[in-house]
DNA sequence: GACAATTGCTGAGGTTACCTCATCATGAGG
DNA sequence: CCTCATGATGAGGTAACCTCAGCAATTGTC
């Protein structure tokens, strides 16, 4: 549908896999727009949601980028009103990053689409080709 | 074995899928890294070497990026002598670009170093996983 | 208990891989 | 032949990362 006439017929596994997560990526672009909110935001959100507040640069380990590039993101975050800073009560170096309550109204409501998206997306699977796809996927990544 | 003690512990499909695509994805930066070229340049490679020269617009259409930008990536395999621009014989406006001879070898270089990649990473499956995972990717990506 | 080394965050500025818009030459149709 | 469309590119922009330098606060050492 889109402009792969020919690439489309690339069947070898990486090139499937790859066509796969590129049809995940936009679907995923595509359900965070209503937050106008980009991945990387949403990462941090996420982490955000399953650790509670954080040091910046530990938040900054989480998400696999530098600590000045948390920065970054914390600031877009806080600017939307999601997150706020505060002084780490044990370091007065440190800054926590903890989410707002709207940050944890919009990280939840994420979360939930998100679910909705991938029981979407691999609900064309029967139940047992995901359960093998799962387990096919976990041999790949351990 | 790189910095997610938890984060590994993610088991819902994407998580998973994701996890798995930036394997691959290190993997194949490292398979490219001994030609110090990009994965950018290397898809460009590889269309050339699938469709012969192409014009630069032509180029652009295989790779999903705007004809501005592929300017670019052929700028940078020009500079390396991997391709030449030739004018069109049929169209004094458009440029056509292929790949030299040290080019069409460097593409084959790659195409195989990719593939023994791919064996590598999914030959830690069963030929009957690999194919379940063949079938599986197929109904996904349609 | 002073002070050197370290740590936590951020300003300044760079890189990469894209993008749009304007321009210029060429081509195609009335 | 004149208008409009098309192909490539110059100029300049953006997003998401980076490093390095600097400042403040903490920690280890003697």
């Amino acid at each position: 549908m889109d402009a792969d006439e020919r690439e489309a017929h690339e069947e070898s596994l990486p090139e499937l896999f790859w066509a796969v997560a590129r049809q995940l990526r936009h679907q995923s672009r595509r359900t965070l727009e209503p937050w106008e909110i980009n991945p990387g935001h949403a990462r941090a959100l996420a982490v955000l949601g399953r650790h509670g507040a954080l040091r910046l640069s530990a938040l900054a380990d989480h998400l696999h980028i530098a600590p000045r590039s948390t920065t970054e993101v914390v600031d877009g975050l806080e600017e939307r009103g999601l997150v706020a800073r505060h002084p780490d009560p044990a370091d007065r170096r440190a800054t926590l990053v903890a989410l707002t309550d709207e940050g944890t109204r919009t990280g939840a409501a994420i979360r939930a689409a998100r679910n909705a998206e991938a029981d979407r997306f691999f609900g064309h699977l029967s139940p047992a080709d995901r359960e093998q796809l799962t387990r096919i996927l976990r041999t790949l990544r351990d």
